[in-house]
DNA sequence: AATCTTTATGTAAGCGCTTGCATTTCTAGA
DNA sequence: TCTAGAAATGCAAGCGCTTACATAAAGATT
């Protein structure tokens, strides 16, 4: 309705000489056709613009060369440079990426699931592991191959491309205590379905723990991934007797928030107060004092994602888990407090 | 071939006890159907879990109830802040944003422009006015609907839904003078194939004018909208003789650099030199000091380009320009030197 | 030159949906 | 109760493409 009398297969067809099969051939499996008629059918669709008609494509080949992604959010940068990459990749290999959001409301997450379904995508990309078993079973039940990224486990019976989130909490946590430091808060993200949070803060605390510390409220704050939300949380820990010397953010624009809160306390970083952050992105070396954090491998994981759904896609490939390393990124924000009382 | 045996129409129909035109038009025109075979039908598709075929829909309708948009780029959040807005709002509408990114080349934007008409959007929404004249030849052959973003011009023959980039530059410009800074710099963004970035800079040049002052390079350098661009170019500028009191940047990603190269030159920000940004994305207020920046109205601009789009591909609705005014959100990067000599 | 392969192309039947038009069913006025 | 007109539904022809399968053309082999 909108776009007016395209060309289609048949007029590509009729102008080359051909039939539509051999059009159709020449855009699909270009090596079962002579050069000469190739070379012919290739002029005619230069000739009149063509551009295959997604639909048709779609409905005849039950395919779309289209794999669908759903994000949390697109707010902060967490998610958008993995996709950056997922999407780099794939389009190498002539697929589209579509892109949904679901602000971390599993709820969301099933609806657009079943919208990208509708739309034909050929596999799907997911964060997380934690959702309603009925997504799962959905998804079996549709036997669309999908991957999670953002986690890795070893164990699960899903296709994984990701970190492991409480490892790298972990070693987070180590390395802060390594610094010297005792007295460790947490602002972790909101747990609730959300398995990277949570498991970021078992991580931490099972770190403590190690040392015979450990992580509780009012010393451990959930709060939403803002920077609003990570000075508040922030703010509410530094009024605790004792207050802590360091706090550990379950990413980076928690941390923000907390540099921003410490600051406003009159308090400097890491002098008074050390603050880590979390993920690597931009906002982490922006800020001042620049961020330790964990540095997340946006763009190994997007491709290994990329490439592990081509293959589950196309060639039916058995899914498989990838696990990708995490390394701790070090600027200024941490202190080492050793020498100290 | 992934998906297997989906229910169809057809599956509805045959369990609903009703034709296929019937369960067509209870998803597509439901006041014409009697409630009491809504409810029939209603309960077939909850019952089979079925989902519309977007292929046959798009095929037989020739509409796909998408819209797609082509940023320069997801990376940092200038444009994605809109897009979520506009995404809001289109699916209050039942449409769907296909999202592609141009990395600021409009070679790679005219083959994305392709890739979404092929998959049969019913509008575009474009950044930006300057590209290639094919392309807007292109888009008038094709007949599609497209707003441009980003920018406002009362002029333009298109259909725009943004501010004015120069005169929301031209505000800041006289901002800072009016802080009574002379000896001002800019760090542009690339110009090339950027309207925004030109019209930014010729903004700040025309009231700097105003008052008897020039930009021009040196004290007028583009660079990319990195942190690390941002960085580079202020360090430059740090290194003039007399060095500038006060630099305005492209957007808030520089400036958030030329925070940091201030920085590393030993000297403070704003008591040794002022810097401003444009855009008022999240890192404004979380580097230190927060950015006195321009603010851009990422949510009217998203909300009215998707009513308009609707519109114009709905209804036909001729193409129209809504223009939407910026302000300075004032923190504390910029520091007022009237009483100084 | 005749035959058998191999390779290239054509034929035609759908894929799941919408929609103009024909038909049936209701509603309401007489 | 009958009937005209309105409202609801059904019928069936595609939309543009892919892909078995059938057929034709080209090479290979004697």
């Amino acid at each position: 309705m909108n776009t007016i009398n395209l060309p289609t297969l048949d007029d590509v067809a009729r102008l080359a000489g051909v039939s539509t099969a051999t059009v159709s051939r020449c855009l699909n499996l270009p090596a079962q056709v002579r050069d000469s008629t190739k070379l012919r059918v290739e002029a005619a669709i230069a000739d009149l613009g063509y551009t295959p008609h997604f639909g048709g494509m779609a409905l005849a080949s039950n395919r779309t060369n289209t794999v669908g992604a759903i994000i949390p959010t697109m707010e902060s940068a967490i998610f958008a440079r993995g996709l950056q990459f997922l999407q780099e990749e794939l389009s190498l290999s002539g697929i589209t990426l579509l892109v949904a959001t679901s602000q971390y409301d599993p709820e969301k997450e099933a609806q657009q699931i079943r919208a990208l379904l509708g739309r034909g995508v050929d596999g799907l990309v997911l964060i997380g592991q934690e959702r309603p078993e009925e997504t799962y079973e959905f998804l079996k039940a549709r036997r669309v191959p999908f991957v999670l990224m953002w986690t890795s486990a070893p164990n699960s019976p899903y296709c994984n491309v990701g970190f492991d989130n409480h490892q790298a909490a972990y070693d987070m946590a180590m390395h802060v205590i390594g610094h010297g430091h005792r007295h460790i808060a947490m602002i972790g993200g909101i747990t609730k379905g959300n398995d990277r949070a949570s498991e970021r803060i078992h991580g931490v605390s099972d770190a403590m723990k190690q040392h015979g510390l450990t992580l509780q409220p009012p010393y451990l704050v959930e709060a939403k991934y803002t920077i609003e939300q990570g000075k508040t949380a922030a703010r509410q820990l530094l009024r605790l007797d004792p207050p802590p010397t360091a706090i550990i953010c379950g990413n980076d624009v928690q941390a923000a928030g907390a540099l921003k809160a410490v600051r406003d306390a009159g308090l400097t970083v890491p002098d008074d107060v050390s603050v880590v952050g979390f993920d690597d992105i931009d906002l982490a070396e922006a800020v001042e004092p620049g961020l330790t954090t964990v540095h997340v491998p946006h763009r190994r994981m997007g491709r290994e994602a990329a490439r592990l759904i081509i293959k589950m896609a196309r060639d039916r490939a058995p899914a498989q888990n990838i696990s990708i390393d995490t390394k701790i990124v070090e600027r200024s924000s941490l202190r080492d407090i050793s020498g100290q009382s």
